[in-house]
DNA sequence: AGCCAGGAAGTCC
DNA sequence: GGACTTCATGGC
């Protein structure tokens, strides 16, 4: 076990900042905390206040967990940039100051906002949840050895019919996940590729794929790839900028963190004080 | 019951 | 290039 005092870092906003949908909050042996599965990795982990105690070995916390919550980044500077007389801002930066970007795994990113277009977020988890099972590895944990499901590789998903992904109730957006799976194993393209473009040319790339367009394609280069210049607009960005910003949000103030921005309006607009 | 959801593709012009 | 329609499903 890892116990960590942090700063800006809060696991019942990250649960509910609507980047990751396999964050949850969790009892285990009587204690209540947040069970966090990523790719194949599970964790539990418990916050009173700043003090942080991450259920795991030190080796898995160093070589995924830190780097998983961006724990290397200093959030308060972005959050000092805020211009004080931009008071919507100030009021988004203030209640989601324990959000961080999550540095999630690319594919996984991939399908998950593949899942989310024209979805709402209850239901998301759902058919994340339900993918996992049908298609994900059988995991245990080593902290408490309970059951778990892995995030699906893109083989099973590439190999699955229309009418088999049909049971995990995806509605339309199952022919966008068997295409997509299909451009990845054919090498169409590459995974790997993408981690070591910049923000318009993996924008670019992701776009090739079906069924995602620009603002999914903006939420993987956010989540998946860290680039925080992406700035994704979806149906409650765009109605809260319309009603804060009749100019346009002004992103030129903010160039380059935009997309932390975005995720603080976000938690915003989807939360009460 | 009916509206809406972290949209994108297809089909017009 | 823009506007308009269709796409499954279920939460509230």
């Amino acid at each position: 076990m890892i116990a960590l005092e942090t700063k800006n870092f809060n696991l019942k906003q990250i649960s509910s900042s609507g980047q990751c949908f396999r964050m949850r909050p969790k009892e285990e042996k009587g204690e209540s905390g947040y069970e966090i599965i990523a790719g194949d990795h599970c964790l539990f982990a418990q916050q009173e206040a700043d003090l942080c105690k991450f259920h795991c070995s030190g080796e898995e916390f160093e070589q995924f967990w830190y780097s998983y919550f961006d724990l290397g980044t200093d959030y308060e500077s972005y959050i000092e940039n805020i211009d004080p007389l931009d008071e919507y801002l100030t009021n988004a930066a203030h209640r989601g100051h324990g959000i961080r970007i999550l540095r999630q795994d690319l594919w996984e990113m991939i399908v998950t906002f593949l899942i989310s277009q024209q979805n709402n977020i209850v239901r998301i988890r759902h058919c994340i949840d339900n993918i996992c099972k049908c298609y994900g590895k059988e995991m245990k944990t080593a902290d408490s050895g309970e059951t778990y499901y892995a995030f699906p590789e893109p083989e099973p998903l590439a190999a699955a019919t229309d009418e088999e992904l049909k049971t995990c109730n995806l509605g339309y957006r199952s022919k966008y996940i068997i295409r997509t799976a299909n451009s990845i194993t054919s090498g169409e393209v590459n995974l790997d590729g993408l981690l070591s473009m910049d923000y318009q040319q993996a924008r670019t790339e992701l776009l090739k794929l079906y069924g995602i367009g620009e603002k999914v394609a903006d939420c993987i280069c956010l989540f998946a790839l860290h680039k925080l210049k992406a700035f994704p607009v979806d149906t409650h960005i765009r109605q809260a900028i319309e009603k804060h910003y009749p100019n346009g949000f002004p992103a030129e103030r903010y160039r380059g963190f935009e997309g932390v921005l975005q995720q603080y309006i976000f938690y915003y607009e989807l939360t009460d004080a």
